[in-house]
DNA sequence: TTGTAAATAGAATTTATTTCTATTTAGATA
DNA sequence: TATCTAAATAGAAATAAATTCTATTTACAA
């Protein structure tokens, strides 16, 4: 596990734990995205006492911090893969087979301004999740969800 | 409520049955979205007996045949909205004080054409989450989170 | 008017996620 | 290096949104 991430850990306020680093491997070592039941199941692997929370509060502490990124399915479960760099990332995701995809389409520069110019206001971040039939369920399925 | 949607639900092969008429009057009245709970508790307002579970059949019936919106926030609840009114609706929330307002922004049409263009895919619905600080919680507090 | 598949109530259940409390540990400081 | 303290954790328990189940009722086609 590379320096810049545990400085990065440090600079979130969350400790180097051997729990918090093998989640982050774990995630960086798979090409797609994992749930906490997947990542808890893969982390019983390692450790012989490890608890579900710890997974739950993990994940969350560090998409929160920007280290992990965060999906919510349309089946509203909460799914997980690792961010190598600081910036977000807006999704496609198929709601037939689940398949997600980058989106490079972004409104961050029109969003702050109307948020500064109307609301007064200052944006922290922000989420977008487009949801819809890719290539391949267009092609061999109808909408029925 | 109008012919036309009489005859959308028959075509969905959904019988129009009066708590289900007014199920789509509740949302069409609505400027945003409800919560399935939400719904139930307007529903409770017009007739003595309705079941929960009768809201949720209901709202996902008509999500799947297209007369309501459906869409997964942050948070993993379900909201729904009537689909006839100006579209969707995208919010403004204040990390601080939980404050919702509206932003009128939308960038679905560059979204739908990235993901015709370069996924080949059809869009089904979208989300877009802004996190921020307010204009009163901007003047008063720092972020904390 | 009648038959029947759809819709419903209300209770019970499911399950992803969170909370709680006692204990342990990372890492700052002396 | 030893000590201290807030953060992290385990494991049990709780939460609550959403769903399933079964008996009953209803829309509406024939």
């Amino acid at each position: 596990m590379d320096r810049d991430l545990k400085t990065r850990l440090k600079t979130l306020n969350l400790k180097v734990t051997p729990k918090r680093l093998a989640i982050l491997e774990v995630l960086a070592a798979e090409p797609g995205y994992l749930g906490p039941e997947e990542v808890w199941q893969k982390m019983k692997k390692r450790f012989k006492s490890i608890g579900l929370p710890t997974v739950y509060r993990n994940l969350e502490d560090l998409a929160n911090g920007g280290v992990l990124i965060k999906i919510i399915h349309p089946d509203r479960k909460l799914y997980y893969y690792f961010c190598g760099n600081t910036g977000h990332h807006h999704h496609f995701i198929c709601v037939s087979c689940k398949k997600v995809e980058d989106l490079s389409f972004c409104g961050a520069d029109e969003i702050e301004k109307e948020v500064r110019d109307s609301l007064k206001g200052h944006v922290v971040s922000h989420l977008l999740q487009v949801y819809g039939l890719c290539e391949d369920c267009s092609l061999s399925k109808t909408i029925s969800s």
